[in-house]
DNA sequence: TTTTGAGTTGTTCGA
DNA sequence: GTCGAACAACTCAAA
């Protein structure tokens, strides 16, 4: 009789450590065999945007290389996820399939009907908590119902956290006696190199995760809460796309950044209080939220925002892609997001605000725009952040709060190095009008080689009277 | 069932 | 320059 063999589906958990459903196969017994399937029609609305499959590709020659160290080898496949699985059993002679669960309301739909019809075929199916401290359906009121708010879900998600000890790395990863083939390339990078940048930047996969957690711990975390508001300076953790593609356990990214604040003698409490922890747990929010709310990824959560008068514009949507606004923290931000796929999340805000509240575009368009530019792009985060801006999620603030992104600069950027370093065109502008530069004396503006309108757009519009159209707007949509 | 307290991130205006 | 109030009431969660 063979011996048993597993097949390890890797989805978004591209690593090896703490890994449960790879801890599972080893544990298992006999042979494992990885495999990645690219499958853009089974993504639902959100087929992977340009930037995040660079970065899949990036992760994937990395995933590959670790485990062929290991003895073994990754197969890239192409196609109808069943339809691949069956054909890799049907080669290989697997007897079961593992895996590590999505949340994404189109993939929770595949995959249940893969596992019914994996067990309808005999085979063993099994899915794993890979990626969340905890999961979406085990966070719930003591009647049972999911939350809406994020303080009493942190404090709840506290109460039942319970995370277990790391699984290790297998050392060893036996292959099947009878390899499938598998594609060369999944074909995941675009003819124009447009990622050379993002190459310089990022190191994607499983090492290059946890180096970057390793820095980002090595600092005191007390700091974190206003460092992470200043885009100018490497502030946040910056491991949005490590955590989104698996390649660092989020639970232990919670133990060893409990462990650090610990070892910096804080109290027992003051890693539950900490931002970082509040963020994480933000991550686990957004989840929850998606998987009570499936349609939210493209319907507004508060059903009145239906009705509201937006006013899809493509020429204001392109100005605000282009980051040519005439906003400088604006310009700044998309031109950033443009260049290595990924925005500060304080400007984040600032950008949407103003697509969102002073263009008045619907925010779909702002979140597709950011589904395809963004590495750390995620269905649930992407969702919940942008329902957020709009007013139209699960928020108690309501749509007055409007950012002004000439103050959000001052605020955030008092010296105007973020501007500069993104809006280079700007650079010789005073700092007093780095934020305003169509307010600067004439004088000032020619020494800084800076003709409004020519080198640098005039505002694409009024922020005071644009807010209070906004504001009216608001008020229509209330009132009928 | 009813009541009570509270809710990520803001801006503007006027004292 | 600083501070509190107004924005506009509403929904959520828990007691």
């Amino acid at each position: 009789m063979s011996s048993p063999g597993t097949i390890v589906w890797f989805r978004q958990d591209l690593r090896l450590h703490d890994n449960p459903a790879l801890a599972a196969a080893v544990a298992r017994g006999g042979w494992t065999l990885p495999v990645y399937i690219l499958c853009d029609e089974e993504e639902g609305d959100w087929p992977m945007g340009g930037a995040s499959r660079w970065w899949l590709h990036e992760s994937l020659t990395a995933l590959a290389a670790a485990i062929s160290e290991r003895g073994s080898r990754l197969l890239l496949q192409y196609g109808a996820a069943l339809d691949v699985i069956r054909t890799l059993i049907k080669r290989s002679g697997a007897d079961a399939v593992y895996w590590n669960r999505r949340y994404e309301p189109a993939v929770i739909e595949r995959d249940g009907a893969i596992k019914q019809a994996l067990h309808d075929d005999g085979i063993v199916a099994a899915s794993f908590n890979g990626a969340l401290l905890a999961e979406p359906w085990d966070v719930r009121s003591p009647t049972h119902q999911s939350y809406r708010v994020f303080t009493p879900f942190k404090k709840r998600l506290l109460e039942c956290l319970a995370v277990p000890g790391a699984l290790t790395t297998p050392a060893q990863l036996p292959g099947p006696p009878h390899w499938p083939q598998s594609l060369r390339t999944l074909e995941l990078l675009p003819t124009l190199k447009w990622y050379s940048r993002m190459s310089r930047h990022w190191q994607p996969g499983e090492r290059g995760a946890s180096r970057r957690a390793r820095e980002f711990l090595a600092r005191p975390l007390s700091g974190y809460a206003a460092a992470r508001n200043t885009p100018a300076i490497d502030g946040t953790s910056s491991l949005s796309p490590h955590l989104h593609f698996g390649e660092i356990s989020v639970r232990q990214l919670w133990r060893s950044a409990q462990s650090a604040a610990k070892r910096r003698a804080a109290p027992a409490s003051a890693w539950h209080e900490s931002t970082f922890a509040s963020e994480l747990i933000w991550r686990e929010f957004a989840y929850h939220l998606l998987y009570y709310h499936p349609r939210s990824a493209l319907e507004p959560l508060d059903q009145r925002f239906e009705r509201f008068a937006w006013r899809a514009d493509r020429t204001l949507q392109n100005a605000w892609q282009r980051g040519q606004t005439g906003f400088p923290i604006v310009d700044a931000g998309m031109r950033q997001l443009w260049a290595i796929g990924w925005m500060h999340n304080r400007v984040r805000m600032i950008v949407a605000s103003l697509l969102i509240k002073n263009l008045r575009q619907p925010w779909l368009q702002g979140a597709r725009w950011f589904w395809d530019t963004l590495v750390d792009a995620d269905l649930a985060a992407n969702t919940m952040n942008w329902q957020w801006s709009a007013g139209s999620g699960a928020d108690a603030a309501p749509f007055f709060r409007i950012f002004n992104p000439v103050t959000q600069g001052e605020r955030f950027d008092p010296n105007g190095e973020y501007v500069r370093r993104w809006v280079p065109e700007l650079a010789g502008v005073p700092t007093q009008f780095i934020h305003m530069p169509h307010l600067a004396p004439s004088d000032v503006l020619q020494s800084a080689g800076v003709r409004i309108g020519q080198t640098y757009p005039a505002p694409l519009l009024d922020l005071k009277q644009s807010r209070q159209e906004a504001l009216m707007a608001y008020r229509a949509m209330r009132q009928c």
